[in-house]
DNA sequence: AAGATAAACTTTCCATCGTAAAGATTGCAT
DNA sequence: ATGCAATCTTTACGATGGAAAGTTTATCTT
C-alpha cells in the first residue's frame, strides 16, 4: 500500500463519496473534461483506483452526481443576482441571465460538463431535478417579464433568452469572443446587460418583433 | 495481416490521408466525440493502427484537419442560405444565421468537434484560416446590416448575432429546447427567423436598445 | 538497369485507462 | 462473541494512444 499522507489513514475512509465528488471537481478543473480520469480522482481522495466503484457505478455516474451539484450552484448563482436586482420583471430576467453567465465563466469546467458533454446521465432523477430547477428559474422570469402564465406562449421568448445567455457563455468560455476579454469587467457587465435586454419579451404581444 | 477486403490490397494505400479524414468523420458520427478512437479510424480505412501516424502527428492532429474541413462546410452552408435570400442586408444576416443553424443541426458531431471540444488545435494555420473565413462571413453580414465598416463599433452586434445563433444551435443539438423538436420544420424555420431578427443591428445607433 | 534512399505501412511493445473479480479489513447487528 | 455486510485493496484483463523497430514499395540517382 502506498499511503501518501503519512501512514495512519484508517482502512475505511469515512466519507469517500463526498471526497470523490470534491476530487472529481478538482480533477475536472485541472485536467479538463477530456483529461479527466477516474484513477486520478481516486488518487486525489487517497484511495485505490477501484474504491470509487463502491460509491459510483462507473465514471459517468460520478460525473452525473457532480453535474447535479453543479446545477444547484447554477441555480444559486441566478438567485444571487436576482436578489440584488430591482423587482421589476425585466430587471429580474436580466439578472437571471447575468447569474447564468456568472456561473458559466466562474466554473467553465463544470459548465462544460453540464452542457457540452455526453457524460452526465440526465435520466438520473437527482440530476434531472437539479436541472429542472434551474430551468424553472429561467422560465418563471421570462413569464413574469412577459406578464403571462402561459408557458407555451412564452416558448419563443424562453428560447430567445436562454439561447442568448447560453451562446454568450459558450463563446466567451471558448475564447471566441475576444472583444470581451479585451474590456474591463465593468464594461463587460454593461455589454452583457445590453445584449440581454435585447431578448426581453415584450408584454402583451406574442413573439416580440424588431423595431423597423 | 488481416486484410478484410479480400486480399489484394496493395501495401501502399495510395490516398490514406484522405481516407483517414473520411474514416474519422464516420467514426465521429457513429461513436460521438467521446467514443472516437484512432484505432477505429485506422480499421475503417483498412490499415494498421499505427499507420495514421505517418499522416497525422497524433489523434488530435487528425481531428484538427477534420475540423478545418468542417469549417469550410459551415462557411458553405451560410453562403448557400445567403445566395437564396433577398439582397436586403437584414435578410442577408438572417440567412447567414439560418445557414449556421443548418450546418449545426445537419452535422451535430462536426459542430461539437469545432465548438465544444479541446481536441482541435486552433493554432494550426489551416484550421485557423478556415475558422477565420467563417467568422468573416458573419462579421461582414453584421456590418452590412449595420451600415458601417467599423468592426469595433459593431462588436456588440456581432456578439449578439453570433451568441443567438450559437445558443440556438447548441441547445437544439443537445435536445434541451424540446419545443423545437415538437414543431414541424416549417414552423421551426419561422421561429428561427423571428429569433434572429431580434438581434439585428439597428443602423446608425451604437448598440441597439429595446423598445420600451 | 541497378542500387540507394526515402516513404508508407506493419508488428511489437509499453504505459495508462476503465472496470470486473476476488481477497482483506472493518463496522454493526444480533 | 459471532456472523454478515459494507468498505477498501489487490490482481487481472481488454482497449487505447503512441513509440520503436522492422518490412515492403516507390522514387531518385547514376
Amino acid at each position: 500500500m502506498d499511503n501518501v499522507e503519512g501512514g495512519n489513514r484508517p482502512y475505511h475512509h469515512g466519507d469517500l463519496r463526498h471526497a470523490l465528488l470534491q476530487a472529481a471537481e478538482e480533477e475536472l478543473k485541472e485536467k479538463g473534461i477530456e483529461g479527466f480520469t477516474l484513477r486520478g480522482c481516486a488518487k486525489r481522495a487517497g484511495v485505490s483506483h477501484a474504491a470509487p466503484a463502491h460509491h459510483f457505478r462507473d465514471a459517468d455516474a460520478l460525473l452525473t452526481a457532480l453535474a447535479a451539484v453543479a446545477y444547484a450552484r447554477l441555480t444559486a448563482a441566478m438567485a444571487a443576482r436576482s436578489a440584488k436586482a430591482k423587482e421589476d420583471a425585466a430587471d429580474q430576467l436580466v439578472a437571471i441571465g447575468l447569474g447564468y453567465i456568472d456561473f458559466a465563466t466562474a466554473e467553465p469546467a463544470l459548465f462544460k460538463l453540464m452542457f457540452s458533454s455526453d457524460k452526465p446521465d440526465f435520466s438520473d432523477p437527482v440530476l434531472g431535478e437539479a436541472a429542472t430547477a434551474a430551468y424553472k428559474a429561467l422560465v418563471e422570469a421570462v413569464c413574469a417579464a412577459k406578464g403571462s402564465d402561459d408557458e407555451d406562449a412564452a416558448a419563443p421568448d424562453i428560447a430567445a433568452a436562454w439561447a442568448m445567455v447560453h451562446g454568450i457563455a459558450e463563446l466567451v468560455n471558448s475564447g471566441q469572443l475576444r472583444m470581451f476579454s479585451a474590456m474591463g469587467p465593468g464594461k463587460r457587465q454593461e455589454v452583457y446587460r445590453t445584449l440581454l435586454r435585447r431578448v426581453l419579451p415584450h408584454p402583451g404581444r406574442g413573439v416580440s418583433q424588431p423595431l423597423q
